[in-house]
DNA sequence: TGCCATAATGTACGCGTGTACATTAAATTA
DNA sequence: TAATTTAATGTACACGCGTACATTATGGCA
């Protein structure tokens, strides 16, 4: 293996020992336009030879395309508000179908309290598409957001909806699988299904909240706000809650609790157990997301399974169609299927 | 807010409007050479008037540097083989430091089967550093390496070391925090100590058992290899030797495991638990990494808690000092303190 | 054979920035 | 005041690639 400056080899340097124009390199790595075989041969074989690898930041510049898609996500060490499982499926499945069509992920952070001008990136050509998760509906992000849609610049939301506005989104159907939760709960003889949710800047708040709703008129339970909580996801909030829940089981006014995602859920559990209240045997509870969580927990917890990977490897093809113009619709808000996995606690 | 094409606005408007050259324009926004701060205040004005944003690609391409640092981070979907919870804390330690120093973060997912050609990434100049997660000790790795190394690139590895080859590293002290689990086991009356521990391909592996036999032999204890057993970091490895290890807690020849990292352990836990045998009453246990699980499971369970946050950022700082030619010794193999975090299993 | 369509290749230039060097203006010194 | 330094700015070009257009080779057809 000799060593060379690979920094100096150009396609100038493969042109000279093909004996062709740079023109004629360019238009056969890039396969465009006729070619004699002869001559593409002996291009393809001067570059192997001289090791050439085409300068990406020059294509880029010439091609006025970065090949990124930006990734835009919360910035949370150290506080695990979020399942950092949802976030590595998600990211996952971005970067499968990202890699196969060619395009790489710049990781952008969202600090929290920094201006969210989303806008720049797409103006300075960093990025030519982007992801964001963990959108929130406060009005900075909504600014941000409305002005990437004015630019015109082809992004895709995922896990949020904003009803104000039409964004491309990729969500899965929390007000189904909210609904099959309480309908679990009510054929399991539960009839007063306390609720605790998260905080309302989240549109799967509101939509599990709808699927409460719903499934409680439907199975003909009236809807008491009293037996609806807020946590925020985390599950310290969950656990803050066990007092008054407690409370409430053991006057008779709950008899289960559906918690909108599985960290609330084993919070509360652990919170209720110190209460020496067992979830399964004094209480049915239900979480959301089928994290590694539910399933180290004891009892095992019976939660919904949310298809995260999948919703990234959509979310990324749905914003490529986008980019090349090819999707129909470029505001489609996909929805995909999530699915009760019932355990121990229900 | 006026709509306007953003992206002819460059720097030749921009000079224009100020009445000045483009050169100039291009000193006041780098701030390079002096000026008089008249130019310096009309240059800025034209510039925010037109919301000028310079190009990111043609400067990449200009000074030949991408501003961007890769993280290859291995690609496993579905497979909960390593804690999510380490990468995302190791990456948005990375993130911190990267956008501080004003980098962007390039995600690569390493496939299992495919050709680890790093270098490349460097010689297309599509990244100016990076950074190797989950690197395992396998042939390909071992010459992907060994490229970079030979090419002068700036990369620096995170929880693994080679011993055949030395490269810039930043990992914790498994040694030390694995004899601090086998000296709390004995302090606690332990003798017959367990180890399930991880493949060999990854250094961490070799760590904990360096780390256990040395603690072992302070104590006095002979060590035993069909003590030993390996699984390979999922919970699953763990769950699967419940079995042959319930069998020897029965017999009296283990009083304690230690296992590498939590997720075994609490696979462990849990195959034992359905073999009638409690971690804390008739086995102790510790587990490795402090994660989410840990603090889940019931009873808790005793573990180590990794600054995986801290590595991250120490990472990329090393790197950047690399990079910039800061950095002393640019081989350095920074070590991290861990802390042992007793619980209810132990 | 001559003409034309098409294939194959070369020439030339733009992309937007950074920056070396040239030039001019201002300040300092003799 | 003239000479000399230094500040401030302009001119010109490179960076490596994609590609429109010009040019030349090739083959088909009458």
């Amino acid at each position: 293996m000799l060593f060379r400056r690979p920094s100096i080899i150009s396609r100038k340097e493969v042109a000279k020992l093909a004996g062709v124009s740079e023109a004629t390199v360019s238009r056969v790595l890039n396969n465009v336009g006729p070619m004699k075989e002869e001559t593409r041969e002996r291009v393809l074989l001067a570059a192997a030879e001289l090791g050439y690898v085409p300068n990406a930041l020059a294509q880029q510049f010439a091609r006025r395309k970065s090949g990124n898609i930006g990734v835009i996500l919360p910035f949370v060490p150290k506080v695990h508000l979020f399942s950092t499982y949802y976030f590595s499926e998600i990211l996952s499945g971005i970067g499968e179908t990202a890699k196969r069509c060619g395009y790489d992920l710049l990781l952008i952070f969202r600090e929290p309290d920094e201006a969210r001008d989303y806008a720049k990136l797409f103006r300075t050509q960093k990025i030519d598409a982007c992801i964001v998760l963990g959108s929130q509906n406060v009005p900075e992000e909504r600014a941000a957001l409305a002005e990437l849609k004015a630019g015109g610049f082809p992004f895709c939301l995922v896990n949020q909806r904003y009803d104000e506005e039409q964004y491309a989104t990729v969500d899965a159907d929390h007000i189904t699988g909210s609904m099959a939760v309480v309908r679990h709960l009510v054929e399991r003889g539960r009839r007063k299904v306390a609720f605790v949710n998260g905080p309302a800047q989240y549109s799967n708040s509101a939509d599990r909240l709808q699927g409460y709703k719903a499934a409680l008129q439907e199975a003909g339970i009236p809807f008491r706000q009293q037996l609806v909580y807020t946590g925020n996801y985390s599950r310290k909030s969950g656990y803050e809650l066990a007092e008054q829940i407690a409370k409430q089981i053991r006057d008779g006014s709950i008899d289960a609790v559906f918690a909108a995602n599985d960290r609330m859920a084993i919070g509360l559990m652990q919170g209720l157990r110190e209460l020496a209240l067992e979830a399964g045997q004094h209480y049915a509870l239900v979480g959301y997301d089928d994290s590694d969580g539910s399933r180290i927990i004891s009892p095992r917890l019976s939660t919904v399974s949310v298809p995260f990977y999948e919703m990234g490897k959509l979310a990324a093809a749905s914003l490529l169609d986008q980019a090349r113009g090819d999707e129909t619709d470029p505001l489609r808000q996909h929805v995909l299927p999530v699915s009760l996995v019932p355990r121990e606690t229900s």
